[in-house]
DNA sequence: CGTTAGTTTGAAAGTCTTCAATTCTCGTGG
DNA sequence: CCACGAGAATTGAAGACTTTCAAACTAACG
């Protein structure tokens, strides 16, 4: 079984099987079962990389009025930030939500990785592409949509996701994040979060419980967020056709 | 004089005398005169850099609604996305503000500075990453600050910004953005956006008019925004003590 | 079976948006 | 040199919506 990275670059690119042995090493370095959800339990070292393997984690700050907005959710495959790593200071907190599985990539092994095998390179930058292509959609997100577009937009994307890297059995989904953490990320209150998904629910537009999402009426979720999953570029098409 | 380009780089490490020709090389090439504030005259081809060397460009969405959200702003010195350009189209428009003078870089053209002056490459990137750090910043603006403190930190960073690259003559700066640009970035309505901009002013935190910024109160603006500028990097010290 | 985190509900208060209409600014043409 | 027009800024008032504040309820866990 090919790891949740390999799965994610994937959609980037076919590897041929010295590359995803690569791949498959970098899933291996320094496997910890961190617990989120609760302190500040923060695990990175600076020059470190974490890799998520199983669960979820979130990236998120602290304003000085205490409030916290969550600035990515990171699912398995996907990495903390590297440059940030190379250039100094986080400028965020990082923690697992329930529990989940990272790695440990020292700074030196990624970039001898990288080295060897131009291409996972390549689709390394790719995927750091897409990630700021999401910050974007998330400004979007929170000044022009409407709250309930918003949580509705969210889901889509987390959903797709979940999707591009074989984590979504159908239209059904692990889902850990709290209501509470849905309005620190859609920048609305706990309450109002909670109305608009028994709107949704009412609706019968998605199921929601018990850490679990089930979209029930994919198109009709999709459009009322006004989602356009291009900004993920899980269409590898264009990607695919580069000389890569 | 130095061009913007430089003189922005120089935040992050002193360049030789060869590695200030070839920046300022790149500020040579295509230069053209951008009429904004308009129509859509998004001026880019996929595979081309853009780099402001005067006045101000926008980067922004058109959501299905018709809502615009401005996602960033690019001052003198400042560069369009250059990975998206390499891995496919744009998912943003950008058009000048007011005028803006740019010069059109080719990717190959890049890619040879970037090769023959490592340093310049790696300064290149770390102007990168604190765009990151910046569209992260914009998230938890809009996220979780209140209204005035969002205005009040977008003044801020800007003035911080044009002040890194020489562009504010102390307290004051030009500053081309309208009431309406502003609401369409800090996801507020112009209306709003007017009330708290006459509310500073009658506390004689900032004067605004006739596209120039003063700020009278600095300590106050940025107090009330929380703001802190270590997002930016513009404190150097940590970054000029790499090995670059 | 008690505790804790998470979810749900109600009602009042506050604030932003909406909708118009007015005023101001500045470049352009007469 | 002044009138005109377009974009920008400003003002007022009503309405809609989210927030706030509490409190009750549920579910999961030891």
């Amino acid at each position: 079984m090919l790891n949740p990275l390999t799965r994610k670059l994937l959609a980037f690119c076919d590897f041929t099987s010295a590359e995803r042995r690569a791949l498959a090493r970098l899933g291996e370095y320094g496997v910890q079962r961190l617990p989120g959800n609760g302190l500040g339990n923060d695990p990175r070292k600076p020059g470190d990389v974490y890799l998520v393997v199983d669960g979820w984690a979130q990236r998120y700050k602290i304003l000085p009025d205490g409030g916290r907005q969550i600035l990515a959710y990171l699912l398995p495959g996907d990495m903390s930030e590297r440059d940030t790593d190379v250039f100094g200071g986080f400028d965020h907190e990082m923690e697992a939500i329930g529990y989940a599985t990272v790695c440990q990539i020292s700074k030196q092994t990624l970039l001898e990785t990288e080295r060897d095998h131009p291409r996972i390179a390549i689709a390394l930058a790719w995927a750091a592409c897409v990630e700021r292509a999401t910050l974007q959609e998330w400004i979007a997100n929170l000044g022009r949509r409407s709250p309930e577009r918003r949580v509705a937009h969210l889901l889509c994307e987390l959903w797709r996701r979940m999707a591009i890297i074989g984590n979504a059995d159908g239209d059904v989904m692990s889902f850990p994040v709290s209501q509470v953490q849905l309005a620190d990320t859609v920048g609305l209150t706990p309450v109002t979060v909670n109305r608009i998904i028994q709107r949704l629910r009412q609706q019968n537009t998605i199921i929601l419980q018990n850490g679990k999402l089930q979209v029930l009426q994919a198109e009709q979720l999709c459009t009322m967020a006004g989602f356009d999953a291009a900004y993920l570029y899980a269409d590898n098409s264009h990607a695919k056709s580069h000389d890569f």
